[in-house]
DNA sequence: TACATACAC
DNA sequence: TATGGTGTATGTA
């Protein structure tokens, strides 16, 4: 922990400069303090969406931010929004005591008090060099993402001259714009009618924002139609969303362009590996045989990249017209970021080498980067951290100054290969007998606004409405849970949550019985709020499903076990290849595959090898870092770098074949 | 386990 | 007048 934070003057001075920006925020003071103006002036881009969105390129931000601010001026939704910017802002403040009394504390040992940011690199070294060198050598990851995909399927049956015209599905709240409508700034989760005044606005009062209700099923017809024309270069893709999936290509490119087989074959064989894969996998092994000469020819990356580009066309008559964009990369991070540089209907190309990959991403804006949202970019602004390259520059500052878990995903950030903060739900076709647990979903939940103020025996109502429907999902699912969540939200926006796990053998699916649980837990929730109880949403969550327990109880292997399930299966997937590529050991494609399908991903002890968790877990991570920093400001000693290098391989090898 | 936050689509 | 729903992960107590 950080210990004692000794109040000094400066900081004292710069905690209260944030206090008072409380009373006005939005364009508010700058920071007293000389340090980093960090807090006040950036209030803004966390309340307007600061991200660069594309089709928004070259527009009148500051006239579309103004009318943002003037129409949402004074709103309850807005106040709420500045609490939480003057929360972030009191975050910052405490990092930067954190910081100073750091600084503080090793200028006294020795006088620079910057030096224990180079022990601090100096100690991420190997973990960096192991990362890098165990980078995927192939870009092979495909992230496809439709074009506006909600608009475009509506704008499908309709006119071509709406396409013309500034529309956006949703109404109250826009859900999805065309590229007309992001010109003047409309984008998805803006209230429709902040939408309308842009629009009205900035064309002079020429054009008007056009609103078409939601249609989910048409969405999810056209979902599916998508995947299965994906799904013939990689039939285990994952689709993250409706409207994005994420692939592998290498094996297909291997057989189409390696081997030069035609596409109808490659999409034969592959499917046929790919079934069995899932259950069978002794099945798949004896195929592995049969390819074992086959693996990865060096195929060009133009190659790929038309693969890629074939593959968008044939989505593209599928589904009669539907454009998407996609990004091919080494890893799905990259191609996640690579899929939006070129949009509508473009793909960009990230090479493999290390050269190539610090190319594209150091440049970027942190906010870029999957997983950084505008509470952790207005964070590393503040450290005067901007762009990826930043990130990487300032490496041992970020790792001293955020969680483990935070660090580690910055710094493989900064490397261009973090966690794909992907978890797959699993979409797609339930197979056999999936209680659905086995889908490895955590929780499913229903929630429901509407105007705040009703009485309380509305609110009841409302409530038994939405467990009812949250059961009948369940049933359908054959979910049964243990722990059961209650979600208010106040008029004020104010989210208050509780939570009950029944007792031993008691499990939830039944509508009455969660409709009991949760009327108690309202009205407990309601007297604790007294006087002022006006609610704008209740939602119902069910967690802790029956079924899960055995699944992961290894206690031993806590920290890998961890990385692991934050870890995408996709991306277990590539560790491994990249492992077995790293070594003699050729692991096949169809292996490959079959960790693909292993969603849970327990047993992949290949992981290993580019596990960085157990360098910064409890004992023998940072704060083992930090006993070197200390050691080597005080006596200059290098043998710490050892221990840090030792750490790891026998308490790792031991990872157990679980299941 | 309980609660609050951040983030993604 | 007025700012969504579903799901996961992480941190802290």
């Amino acid at each position: 922990d950080s210990g004692s934070v000794v109040p000094y003057p400066s900081l004292v001075a710069q905690s209260e400069s944030t206090q008072r920006n409380t009373s006005k925020s939005g364009s508010a003071s700058t920071a007293a303090m000389g340090t980093s103006s960090s807090s006040s002036s950036s209030a803004s881009a966390l309340i307007i969406s600061a991200c660069d969105k594309a089709g928004m390129e070259g527009i009148d931000r500051t006239r579309v931010d103004e009318i943002i601010m003037r129409e949402s001026a004074g709103s309850v939704y807005m106040k709420q929004q500045q609490k939480r910017d003057q929360n972030v802002n009191v975050k910052i403040d405490e990092l930067k005591q954190k910081l100073a009394a750091k600084d503080y504390s090793m200028a006294s040992i020795n006088s620079n008090a910057t030096s224990w940011r180079r022990a601090g690199e100096h100690a991420l070294e190997p973990i960096i060099d192991e990362l890098v060198q165990s980078r995927p050598r192939r870009s092979t990851c495909v992230v496809v993402d439709m074009d506006g995909f909600y608009i475009s399927c509506e704008l499908l049956s309709r006119p071509p001259e709406l396409g013309n015209l500034p529309c956006c599905v949703g109404g109250n709240m826009i859900t999805t714009s065309n590229y007309v409508a992001r010109r003047y700034g409309v984008r998805a989760a803006m209230p429709g009618w902040i939408g309308d005044k842009l629009v009205e606005e900035l064309s002079n009062g020429k054009e008007r924002l056009i609103h078409i209700p939601s249609n989910f099923d048409l969405y999810t017809r056209k979902a599916h139609i998508i995947r299965g024309a994906l799904a013939e270069y990689d039939p285990n893709l994952r689709a993250y969303s409706l409207d994005e999936a994420y692939l592998d290509i290498g094996p297909y490119v291997d057989l189409r362009v390696g081997r030069g087989w035609s596409h109808e074959r490659v999409v034969a064989t592959l499917a046929s590996t790919s079934k069995h894969s899932c259950e069978d996998k002794e099945h798949v092994d004896e195929e592995v045989g049969n390819e074992e000469e086959f693996i990865h020819c060096n195929v060009d990356i133009s190659a790929i990249a038309a693969v890629v580009k074939e593959m968008r066309e044939k989505v593209k008559v599928a589904t009669g017209g539907l454009t998407c964009s996609a990004g091919l990369a080494s890893n799905f991070m990259l191609a996640k970021i690579a899929s939006d540089q070129n949009k509508p209907n473009g793909q960009k190309v990230v090479g493999p080498s290390h050269k190539e990959v610090l190319e594209f991403v150091h440049p970027l804006s942190v906010r870029k980067v999957p997983g950084i949202g505008r509470v952790m970019e207005k964070m590393l602004n503040a450290f005067d951290i901007h762009i990826v390259h930043d990130l990487y520059k300032e490496r041992a500052l970020v790792q001293f100054l955020f969680k483990p878990a935070s660090a580690r995903f910055l710094l493989r950030a900064s490397l261009g290969w973090s966690n794909d903060s992907l978890d797959p739900s699993a979409p797609e076709d339930d197979e056999v007998g999936s209680s659905s647990s086995a889908s490895g979903q955590k929780g499913i939940s229903k929630e429901r606004t509407f105007s705040a103020g009703k009485s309380w025996e509305e609110l009841n109502s409302k409530l038994e409405d939405v467990c009812r429907s949250l059961s009948q999902s369940m049933v359908e699912k054959n979910i049964k849970a243990h722990t059961i969540t209650l979600k208010v939200k106040l008029h004020t926006f104010d989210v208050i949550t509780r939570a009950k796990t029944m007792p031993r053998g008691i499990v939830l699916q039944n509508a009455d019985q969660m409709i009991v649980e949760m009327t108690e837990m309202l009205l407990n929730v309601k007297r604790q709020h007294k006087g002022t109880f006006s609610v704008r949403l209740l939602g119902v969550r069910c967690s802790n499903f029956q079924g899960d327990e055995e699944r992961s109880q290894d206690s031993g292997q806590m920290d890998i076990s961890k990385f692991i399930s934050t870890c995408s299966p996709i991306r277990a997937s590539h560790n491994s290849l990249v492992h077995s590529t790293g070594t003699t050991k050729m692991t096949s494609r169809i292996e490959k595959k079959v960790d693909f399908a292993q969603k849970g991903a327990q047993t992949d002890a290949q992981v290993k090898n580019t596990d960085i968790s157990s360098f910064f877990s409890k004992e023998k991570g940072w704060n083992k870092v930090e006993e070197f920093e200390t050691a080597q400001v005080l006596d200059s000693g290098t043998n710490s770098t050892h221990a840090l290098h030792s750490v790891d391989p026998g308490n790792v090898s031991s990872v157990p074949a679980s299941r």
